[in-house]
DNA sequence: CATGAATGAGTTTTCATTCAT
DNA sequence: GATGAATGAAAACTCATTCAT
């Protein structure tokens, strides 16, 4: 999805300018202007390679989360076990968040639109993450492993802190400067630590203790 | 902040159009017109009341995060240890988000926007639920009740997947419903439950083990 | 026309704030809401009292220009032949745009507005003025005192640098500070002495000199 | 400076409409709309050349006043010593303001706003005919060939006449036709000769006489 | 493919005026 | 008389989209 041989043309040009704006404003707020300005870029250039504004901006979203539950799926699938799976997952995905960090901002956005421009491609990509977490709890508690907790909460215990913490950077930088001077800016790393306890704490069998 | 005597008909009707406007379409994508419209006032009055569409959605903000902090606070404060007054907080926070859908949407889109809107006023407002967090745990873990953990973090692994919840509802009805037809829809107090548990496991002592 | 004995009632606020900021920003340039908060009224009243905002300048107009030329005829009345009492006319003209800067602003903008807000009374108010010059130099002329020159252009070579003078103030201090740094800041007496020359000279018969 | 090859047709028809309604409304009384219709554009290309209605309205005092005094000095730098030059000058204004009879218009618009909208190229170019003015008396008092009077009052004088007697044909128009009914409708040329007249006699050393 | 200009339908904002009390 | 709120029509300005070259 990313990876292709990038010729720095101006259909590219527009897609990563285009991804920046619509981070950064949203979708109305964007300014079909401010994409091309940024990216060198003719306005008509647009329209000539996407069609209209909405088509741009779904093929920033196909662009961003098409591939992406394979990319994840594919780097757990030689783990040994459902847990140390689940963990290579979302060690996976906090890697891609930190490697593109649009990503989590996209997601946002569009949860918030209530999923209004998602075509099925990318729905489908979405479903596949949380059907790969599905799947291998059902195993991992199959096999006692896990805890029987429900895989939406888990998943979300895991993904709403990563993605919000990746988020709220800008947020975090305006607004807590005084609450934090102590130097100790907390970490995208860290807070995956942070996680990854949980989430082994969240899943261990009770059993296990007596 | 949001139960007070209203007399202020119109003021308070704009107020509450906006809301709903601004939490439906973000800041951008709200219509000055619709807002009016759902009020059933003129579109002058905005301006009279409120002075520009930033100012009215300054308000909302105000209005909605204004006197969050205390409120929760207050809940929390008869309670008996850090660790009961912890959980009675976010418990608080988790009745306020059920009894006031708007917040975690205009907290979101504030926290995408980069807080580009938020006064002082609202920015210490916020401040004062992470310092509230803060104060308690470093309580708790002086007194041994609660492992060292970074308070954001732990803030972070419980607010989030509340709010993204909360949030993504219209998400999930759009996009989910082939993937859990089998009805049992997880709900909020589900989920809170299942923190609830996430947090006494994470902040529980080892020690206790031994 | 201004000499009645002022009560300061809201009538009055109104006046006089209409003035000044019909005099700054003109016609269309004034705000109503502005008139209402110089004058501290409210807005309203300046409906009860004048009906318009029209009106309200109009009345400003009549205000400042209706017993202008009464005014200035009765100053030179008893003046002694033709030249003195131009003379004394322009003067009296002279120190009633001292005492009432207001005046060649509202004129100015009115002329250049092609007097579309003059009523009949506030024109018949100008047109005396024109006609006490002419019926004056008529009579200068006839008596050999003066030299037959258009009255309209003496007149013109009179009022337009007096009022222009006293209308360019700010415009001055805002352009020419850089202009004249040499601190001999032209007066308005100045001016006048020098137009008193000026017309002397003008109206001065050749014969005199053979 | 208005005579250019004319080839961008839209923002010069923009220009010379706003010009038009600029001079017959002023600033706040002036309609983009009209502007716009005047010269058969859409409104957006207002915008999209120009920026704002007060962009616009700044250009057009640039495309008026800008080259004005390069134009007048030009005009008179051939003529023979001092005075000649005094009066060339002032014969080239007096055909500027026929050619072109916006211009007294605007500037005294600008005059009563008091500059406000005058950038520092604007304000230059009018400075540099006061300059031209100044310089010239000096030479001319130095050479005995005048009297010692302030420029600044010469050049009123001359000026002020001749703006408000252009500036001023709609309302003569309206409000003298009863005054001056025997035909003998001044003009601008009658105005210029006089005006000459009254200079030389103003500016003539007195030692003549004796 | 690329560009600068153009367009039309909005969208926000303003403002004189009126209303209810 | 006086006030704060309300109104509707218009004004300035914006923006996605299209066009001619």
């Amino acid at each position: 999805m990313v990876g292709e041989i990038e010729r720095h043309d101006t259909r590219q040009s527009l897609l990563e300018a285009a991804t920046e704006v619509f981070v950064e404003k949203g979708f109305s707020g964007a300014r079909v202007e401010e994409i091309a300005r940024r990216a060198k870029a003719n306005k008509a250039m647009i329209y000539y390679h996407f069609g209209s504004k909405e088509k741009l901006y779904r093929a920033v979203l196909l662009h961003h989360i098409g591939g992406l539950h394979e990319e994840m799926a594919r780097v757990a699938e030689n783990e040994d076990g459902p847990v140390a799976r689940l963990m290579a997952f979302y060690a996976g995905l906090a890697r891609t968040f930190q490697g593109r960090p649009a990503l989590p901002f996209i997601m946002f956005r569009e949860i918030l639109a209530g999923g209004v421009h998602m075509d099925a491609e990318v729905a489908r990509a979405l479903k596949g993450v949380l059907d790969f977490v599905a799947a291998t709890m059902r195993e991992g508690i199959e096999q006692g492993q896990m805890r029987p907790v429900d895989p939406l909460f888990v998943h979300l215990s895991i993904i709403a802190p990563m993605m919000l913490f990746s988020v709220g950077r800008p947020f975090r930088e305006r607004l807590l400067p005084v609450a934090m001077p102590e130097g100790s800016m907390p970490t995208a790393e860290g807070l995956f630590a942070h996680l990854q306890d949980v989430l082994a704490r969240t899943l261990r069998p009770e059993s296990v203790r007596s």
